[in-house]
DNA sequence: TTGTAAGCGTTATCAC
DNA sequence: GTGATAACGCTTACAA
């Protein structure tokens, strides 16, 4: 292995001087500067980032856990996400929990472990409380996204509520009344889709919520669902749930808008290929928000911090998936 | 920040002790095992990966360079191995280099700082051949997947010639002469499109690839040729280009299979909902060689390795989107 | 402006 | 089985 030495001896410098090169800021001479970073790209030396960490105290790592990789918003994010906290010479530590709390404890301990400066992530439950109230005792800064659940944690979230209030609401206005609404647990989704159906004075029927942790059983009972109460319309809670629908719909031989209407969280390219109308959240505000609490929140002390929790409003996009019963 | 020291001095133990109770096959009682464990989790204390890095000169720590964040292929690729290495005792760190050889180089340089054990990456080009071959020489195990740019580097890649061969052969096989093919640069899929034209006695037509990094100008090219060219068929080279290919068929009103048909690379969901033909690669496959690769090498002498350049045979999944012109 | 040396948290080595 | 101590590669007072 190449070390700040190896380097010190083939320049004819000091180990001080190696480390000064690399660094901002600092009094080191033009040509000192320069001889020494000539001599470690000759031996192919990157300084090493652990060393620099455990004697700074400071990881420059943020670590993100993303619940669920095969839905295509959270990747989006944590695009955005690394691109932003690179720009501020920090780097990404990614994992996956799986929305499963037992691996949720498996990251967030893989990243006390690496000592990251901040952890971005969803909660899957409130199962890991201890352990990340320990981490905020060791001063790690920990924010919540799309999911609050602990109300002492800074989060940005997007409004759910609204968005299936919405949804819900474009969908009475057209005509439906038989609305399945699904969504994955501790969402607040359903409230916003009660609150519609009581606006307009339509009664709420519990056997129209499917709530469950996406896989088999999720997908078996919202097939069940469209047979046996024949809903007029669906309102789907995320990307993967969306998936889910069309491929029922595929193998049930219903036609979208003809014999079924959708709305779908969370636009994506394959959504609007399929001219599905959608409630949208902008992912890069999303992303702008959660770096720039980050960062606003990493460079003051934490005496002087107070807990942000920020609610964006989505937008609902109409496009094709949506019949109008009123005008059949 | 809580360290070994806090630790022993809460269980009455030496640091030694504690570091002990963290590891297996080592000397230690039961006991003291358990009062090191418990005064560990009371005081939410986690072995500082750092530290122990820097002693033992190795990070357990795997890299992985993402080209394309966009292409769901790699993002499931990254899941597996994830998953893999963790069993192993490993992380992932994962970076991200848009196919652009500059942010290729930084990310190395990060995982290089990061002194990883390993690097996983499909090369972008080979500009970067100068530090990866430094890595090397640092005893970092580099493995190329999905392209095989570097003859001296462990290579698992998918047999894309052969797979643009099949697609080819598929679409020529139905009538189709007029054929657009597509692809990034670098890549092999040209000379199976060649050898089964060559085969058929087809002409092979120079302006029918379309070979440019995704992009503006890709889509702007491919538009014009579908408009200009008039292909009875199109092969796209991956996921990216795919959706490239739908949007155009959208604004263009030609639809699949009637106006042109189509065959993807790289099955997925959506493409197999709208019922696309594709030249499919086992993800599951592709993820267990380079594990497995990976392994066998971190757990042998380097005197010992040899070169395995592994190539996958890919299958064509037959669906809906290729007319057969000779049943007009 | 540069060099010397202590120390970050851990583990390996060696006593006991 | 357990404890003291040196060392990993780097940064940073402090000295020169």
């Amino acid at each position: 292995m190449i070390t700040s030495r190896d380097v010190a001896k083939f320049a004819n410098v000091s180990v001080s001087t190696v480390s000064r090169a690399f660094r901002e800021d600092v009094y080191i001479s033009k040509e000192k500067k320069n001889k020494v970073l000539a001599a470690a790209s000759k031996l192919g030396y990157t300084p090493n980032h652990m060393a620099k960490s455990l004697k700074s105290n400071k990881s420059h790592t943020i670590g993100i856990i993303i619940t669920d990789i095969e839905n295509s918003f959270y990747i989006q994010i944590t695009k955005f996400v690394e691109n932003e906290i690179k720009k501020a010479g920090y780097r990404l530590l990614i994992t996956f929990s799986n929305e499963d709390p037992e691996r949720e404890l498996e990251c967030l301990k893989l990243l006390s472990a690496s000592r990251v400066d901040g952890i971005i992530f969803t909660p899957s439950s409130r199962t890991n409380k201890d352990f990340i109230d320990k981490l905020r005792d060791q001063n790690i800064l920990i924010i919540q996204t799309y999911r609050n659940l602990f109300d002492y944690l800074d989060s940005i979230v997007n409004d759910d509520e609204y968005g299936a209030y919405m949804a819900t609401k474009h969908l009475i206005d057209h005509g439906h009344t038989q609305i399945i609404m699904t969504d994955q647990p501790n969402g607040v989704k359903i409230n916003g889709y009660q609150r519609a159906l009581l606006e307009s004075n339509l009664p709420f029927d519990p056997n129209n919520i499917i709530i469950l942790p996406v896989g088999f059983e999720f997908q078996d009972n919202l097939s069940k669902a469209i047979k046996t109460r024949n809903p007029s319309a669906i309102i789907s809670g995320n990307n993967v749930i969306s998936s889910y629908i069309l491929k029922i719909c595929e193998n049930l031989n219903r036609n979208v808008p003809k014999d079924l209407s959708i709305i779908m969280y969370d636009d994506n390219e394959w959504i609007s290929l399929n001219d599905i109308t959608v409630v949208s959240h902008s992912i890069e505000r999303l992303s702008q928000h959660i770096t720039s609490t980050l960062f606003k929140k990493l460079n003051t002390d934490k005496q002087e911090h107070q807990l942000s929790t920020i609610k964006l409003e989505p937008v609902l996009i109409a496009r094709n998936s949506v019949k109008n019963i009123y005008r059949q």
